[in-house]
DNA sequence: TACAAACTGTCGCCAACCTGACAATTGAGA
DNA sequence: TCTCAATTGTCAGGTTGGCGACAGTTTGTA
């Protein structure tokens, strides 16, 4: 993949486009193209940390396991959104399970390099200072969505941001890929549950329901809808 | 209050106990006290930030309010622990309300005081890194708490968290002082549910209960009870 | 073209838990 | 001591949503 090409997703990302251009650019000289098959691990809860990482395509499910050993998964990372900072500042293991979802690439700026930054460039403080609150201010706003919204409300704020993200790449095929089992489990609900829920949603003209897909049909009343 | 007081009850918190002396006594030297009686709004949520507090004694309730206007309480904020900081470094708004629960006393540490900081101590932002990322890992244990345990388990573990605050502060009461009222709303469940739960507990002889406060007879059993 | 795996659609049962209601108890203040 | 508000204890009714089961559909692969 091409480094331009890379930039270029990268910048579609807020925090990573507010970088000033030297930070930006020694982040996409340290890191480095790693690629990840469906399901593969990249890491696991506990685990030491060696890498901050940013999604170029593809998508990483974030999740943790309960003690009889069902996923709980937290949230899906996609492309443009770097994680795994947390560790690499405080010095603790993985506070989650990684995998990839679907075949993903990543770009991997090692430990030994994100750690010199802090010595190389005196404001990367202050930008990693912003992403921790941003990634705050998200973990917040998580609480609040499973706390005041009935499942359906969950439902289609969680549809409502994952359009959202095939906007902002300008992707051709305008259809949220994802099974709703997996929609299931990101709403911590049962398939059956969701299943009739999209049903309800077809039935109102909001989205149409295919084999692994689902395509959007009013944006608008599917934001409505996330906020009940 | 005198200054050596609360210089010992801030130090049991582990974060400001880390602290370099000189930033330790800085913040102590810029901060304010404030009182606030129960339920006296300390902020809401959107509110523009103006400060970076720290909970001396007494406890805040951190909430936010669904569109119905029912209140969905995040947490209490018990003594040692410091908070705001979030709003302070992205100048955004803040995320919640906060109200006192009790009378209670905060240190204050005004927003000019705490932006000086960063320029006095180049080590300041190394600190307060520390701190958003304690943050994270809180928020990001309270959703999986939410999600793996029962309500008997999460209900559990916040008399385990509360009566290990107690410990801590060598409170001479060790009574957790709490209505089953605001236990429900701290587990986001109901009354008579949170009744049902403290009965059974009770007949285990784990704790006993009182008007308006908990006494725990076994920690142990609680914290084991904690992980169901 | 056949087959297996993954996914969807649907039903019924059942446990968890919310709500409203009401009586009893406790504690603070007049 | 009296009174009132806050808190606790308890019950019945109703809703939500999880779970097992099973049939039908779609897709990739041999």
């Amino acid at each position: 993949m091409l480094s331009d090409e890379i930039r270029k997703i990268l910048s579609q990302n807020t925090w990573f486009a507010s970088l000033p251009e030297l930070l930006a650019d020694n982040l996409l000289e340290k890191g480095k193209i790693k690629v990840l098959q469906d399901q593969q691990i990249l890491h696991q809860k506990n685990d030491s940390a060696d890498g901050f990482y940013c999604v170029v395509n593809g998508r990483i499910r974030i999740s943790n396991f309960t003690v009889e050993g069902k996923e709980l998964v937290l949230t899906w990372i996609q492309p443009g959104n770097w994680f795994g900072e947390i560790s690499l500042i405080d010095g603790q293991t993985r506070t989650h399970d990684a995998h990839a979802q679907d075949t993903t690439t990543l770009l991997k700026v090692p430990k030994s390099a994100f750690d010199q930054l802090f010595i190389k460039h005196h404001d990367w403080s202050q930008h990693i200072m912003r992403l921790l609150c941003q990634k705050v201010r998200a973990t917040f706003s998580l609480i609040d969505e499973t706390g005041c919204l009935s499942l359906k409300g969950q439902l289609c704020k969680r549809l409502s941001l994952m359009y959202q993200g095939l906007e902002e790449q300008q992707s051709k095929s305008m259809q949220i890929t994802i099974s709703q089992d997996a929609l299931a489990q990101l709403i911590h609900s049962s398939r059956q549950t969701v299943n009739k829920i999209l049903q309800s949603l077809q039935t109102d003209n909001v989205i149409t329901l295919h084999y692994g897909k689902i395509i959007i049909l009013n944006k608008v009343a599917l934001e409505e809808l996330g906020k009940i």
